[in-house]
DNA sequence: CAAAAAATGAACAAAAGTGTTAACTTATGA
DNA sequence: TCATAAGTTAACACTTTTGTTCATTTTTTG
């Protein structure tokens, strides 16, 4: 009954990205399960907290090893294409943000998920592809705090989910002014 | 002794921005003061929080209120300078994204305190000195997610507050693609 | 249908955190 | 310097949460 699990992760991904500080019962109930049950499943709050962080970067690392990381081909569509992947993580993964009492290293395993979109971005710019007057770090990160915020917005029903991704992604490149640089993929 | 209060909000702020769930011990231990203290000042942990999102939202509104509410001017100098503003807020303000626990309105007040500069978007758009073809919505979104993610890279030491603010703006009006649009002021 | 596996509810101990109180010490200022 | 205010330590009761155990019920599956 491994399906039992991902009720609860459900549960838990959802409850605590709005309460961090959210108590086991308060997550079963969220899951329609006994608290006994996560005991069952997660010996300790911590490593269901642990589960969950795994299951989320290694989602969002799926996501990020679509990226190519020879030639950048076109920027635009290469962005696109993660970013539709990475829009409907969010029950799963916005906690990420926000919850506490993860191991310590999920600092350093989110820095390693993101690592294949660091390096794309990297070579993008020394193809010319993208700026090269910002450091590439802030790239990426501006790109992450989009995401954020798409996130956000989706989660909110203030957003679609494909409506975000485009968004997401015309901000990234093309940014607020009008007339934008080139039009966008699609 | 109104200034110990501000240590206790100063180191509140500070832990609770990257545990969410720090103790009140915790919080002491950081501020150098007892927990008893903390308790004289502010009754409850609840006050705690909700003195500290006051704060954090008044510091954020004082900043947002600088922009012009007539006339847009150039958009990009009025970026850069209530960037400028928000930037420095960090240690005060960054626990927002995360701190749990607060009273229920603090969405409200968020989005209050947000409201002049959401307003200056709307007007700049009608203006056509931003893209009409984003939600105004979405383009307040997107600014406050490139601020936040420039929070993390000053707060990392990764960006010096000048640099961040910089590129927050810059990133915003023309996004990572090379040949920006116009040149930024300064 | 019957056996096995899994989930539930209830009760309990242990730990951690909040909030209170009181005696003691340090700082402040008239 | 003396009186007052403020801060500290220590102890305590209370609450919440975690984690465990076990008897009972439900679900699965052969």
């Amino acid at each position: 009954m491994v399906i039992k699990n991902e009720r609860i992760l459900d549960a838990a991904a959802m409850v605590l990205s709005k309460r961090p500080d959210a108590t086991l019962q308060t997550i079963a109930t969220a899951a329609g399960v006994s608290r006994t049950t996560i005991f069952n499943r997660f010996p300790t709050r911590d490593e269901l907290l642990d589960a969950l962080a795994a299951d989320a970067l290694q989602r969002i690392g799926s996501i990020m090893a679509l990226v190519p990381q020879e030639e950048p081909g076109d920027v635009a569509t290469v962005m696109v294409e993660i970013t539709r992947g990475l829009i409907p993580l969010e029950p799963r993964t916005a906690f990420l943000r926000v919850a506490p009492g993860h191991r310590s290293d999920v600092d350093s395993l989110w820095e390693q998920a993101v690592t294949p979109l660091a390096i794309y971005i990297g070579t993008a710019q020394a193809y010319g592809l993208l700026r090269g007057n910002q450091p590439a770090r802030w790239l990426v990160a501006s790109y992450i705090g989009l995401l954020f915020a798409a996130w956000d917005e989706v989660s909110n029903g203030e957003l679609g989910a494909a409506q975000a991704a485009r968004l997401v992604v015309e901000s990234w490149l093309t940014g607020a002014s009008p007339t934008p640089v080139k039009k966008l993929v699609e």
